[in-house]
DNA sequence: ACCGTGGCTGTTAGCGGTAACATAGCCGAT
DNA sequence: ATCGGCTATGTTACCGCTAACAGCCACGGT
């Protein structure tokens, strides 16, 4: 808050300024205002016409310090461009609205340093639960965590040890069935498409996943491309373009997005490739976004919104006086659109 | 993590402990914490240590309280699923990343009654400045900004009055200047495609202004379609369908957006519809997905990365005293694109 | 009349920091 | 030796609100 020299006029109000306006004592004035104990009616109407007319906000970080309590919810994420995260919070927002706390956001870039003094800032707020993206963190974030004697639900993946609670899926194993779905299928030169970043683990688990799977059926993956940066819907396009022409018995991609599985695939119809013919396209994520294309991409939901419920519920509940760290796993469906050949 | 002395040792820890184990007073601690006045190198390390090992994190409610300055910078968006914003929230982080200054998100869903309580919300927790999407608000939600006595920005849209600072672009002229492309490029027959939103006032602008311009041309718009929630992909192209199905001799498209431009572009691809021969199209936005469309639609930037950082600009600014309102004016590109004809 | 009771309101003492001022050494200049 | 001026550290008084408890008053039962 800027303090602005002198005496100002406008001078932020507080409950005294309420206090006096009203004739009762500041008390009784912050009784009204977060309607706890007993008030005589006559006497509630007073005030909250002196609060309204004077247009007093109360100061929630006064009411903080004395009572102990912040209805704060610090949600982590490492991006919001990404339209998985925003769905998480939609989840978790819609849940936690009724319970009279509220999320905060804080984004990482996938960076385990941004991260690590996004978590410190958050703390340091006291917030009264810490929703995360991932499990893995630096070592002095899961100290930080621990240590912070609130309730941390980590959330999206499940492959590896938590905090404290965890919401999510095993992409691991959603790597694995995507790989089985597609040998079932007929497939034998199969390609993958991905992101380069290094702290992408949900992707990575994924891939490895998928291969210990084509390695149990005695293949190897065919070839692999990855990017960063850009749009994701135009790498996609170069990626498929740049496998396409480089190994050109591949029979089918993997991509380890929706949005990058979307770009190969309006390059494939653009080529007037056969799919899922020639070659069959499979994505990650369940994105709306594919309702819109001209074939129905494949795909597997990341159980995103069920995710941020879940997860909201959790901190909602312990808030509440449960204790103890509970791993919750998701099953994300395999939905086969109209881009793996039917087996 | 070494066990702090005291009965509860997972009670959290205050400056006092920090004080503590260290052998110096509170002040001092606080003093090292926030690298503030003169302490002496070995003290200074004393303390840094002493606060490392015991994994301290400070309160900043109390620190807030007592110095009366919060670090926080309230930006109230009405979604996060529409990409526009992201990316302006994106603009206004790198340019607060280095003053010390940190964004906190709140969401409203386009309701204007959501606004009103997460303005009050916010407001409650003292921020250093607020910015805030669009213009129109509730009379309590404009009363309440004003009375705060810090720098308010409203940003994306210039088209009237502000309660204090403004940065956006005028999407009535806009409207107006796409207008004029498209009637010069000698498309006649011309629809709109667009959200039924009733509180998406800047897309309503745009209408009006596009809609100013055809009048002066002697034009009025051949049809209309409106839609509301689901995937705006899939939206654009029912709506493009149900319009060139209804008016067949329709030979221009503008939508609201570009997501939904998108959608009618893969649509008339798919149909063999001459694009821009036999219909013309375009969007609004500039988003970074169209780099992937097989044909790049007509669209305007609409500066979002530059609202966001001369936002946080203005911000940082008159954190640092200056004062009085300022209204910027930014002035959006048409980029023609691939989707209207050479005039 | 007395006392207990319950409804309403006020008083006191912090919450965990920080601003502002006070103080203790230590130095060199006088 | 004295003093002023540093530098490094400590002390005090809040910031604006709320938990916990104290006080007051009208009322009804005995």
């Amino acid at each position: 808050m800027t303090k602005p020299p002198g005496v100002d006029p406008r001078r932020t109000l507080t409950l005294r300024d309420v206090s006096e306006a009203s004739g009762v004592s500041e008390m009784t004035v912050s009784r009204v205002l977060r309607n706890r104990g007993d008030v005589s009616d006559a006497t509630r109407e007073r005030v909250l016409e002196a609060a309204r007319s004077l247009g007093y906000v109360p100061n929630k970080i006064a009411g903080a310090l004395a009572s102990q309590r912040v209805n704060l919810v610090g949600v982590i994420i490492p991006s919001l461009s990404n339209m998985v995260f925003p769905e998480v919070l939609t989840g978790i927002s819609d849940t936690l609205e009724d319970t009279g706390l509220q999320p905060v956001v804080g984004v990482t870039n996938y960076s385990p340093e941004r991260e690590e003094s996004v978590i410190y800032e958050m703390l340091s707020w006291r917030p009264s639960g810490m929703i995360i993206a991932g499990l893995e963190h630096t070592d002095a974030s899961r100290a930080m965590l621990a240590q912070a004697g609130i309730p941390i639900v980590e959330v999206m993946d499940i492959d590896g040890d938590a905090v404290d609670s965890a919401v999510g899926i095993s992409h691991r194993r959603a790597g694995r069935q995507m790989a089985e779905a597609i040998i079932a299928a007929g497939y034998r030169r199969i390609a993958f498409c991905g992101t380069m970043m290094p702290y992408d683990h949900r992707a990575r688990k994924r891939l490895e996943g998928f291969e210990e799977a084509l390695h149990k059926a005695g293949l190897d993956l065919a070839d692999r491309e990855y990017y960063s940066g850009g749009s994701a819907l135009l790498k996609g396009r170069e990626m498929t373009e740049a496998v396409l022409k480089r190994t050109p018995d591949v029979d089918f991609l993997y991509y380890s997005n929706d949005m990058i599985g979307a770009g190969g695939l309006l390059y494939c119809l653009a080529q007037g490739i056969d799919v899922p013919g020639k070659v069959g396209l499979a994505g990650f994520n369940g994105v709306e976004l594919l309702d819109g294309l001209p074939r129905k991409l494949a795909t597997m939901d990341a159980c995103r919104l069920e995710i941020g419920r879940r997860a909201a519920q959790i901190i909602a509940g312990k808030h509440e006086g449960v204790i103890g760290g509970e791993v919750i796993e998701l099953f994300p469906t395999l939905q086969p659109g109209d881009t793996i050949r039917p087996a």
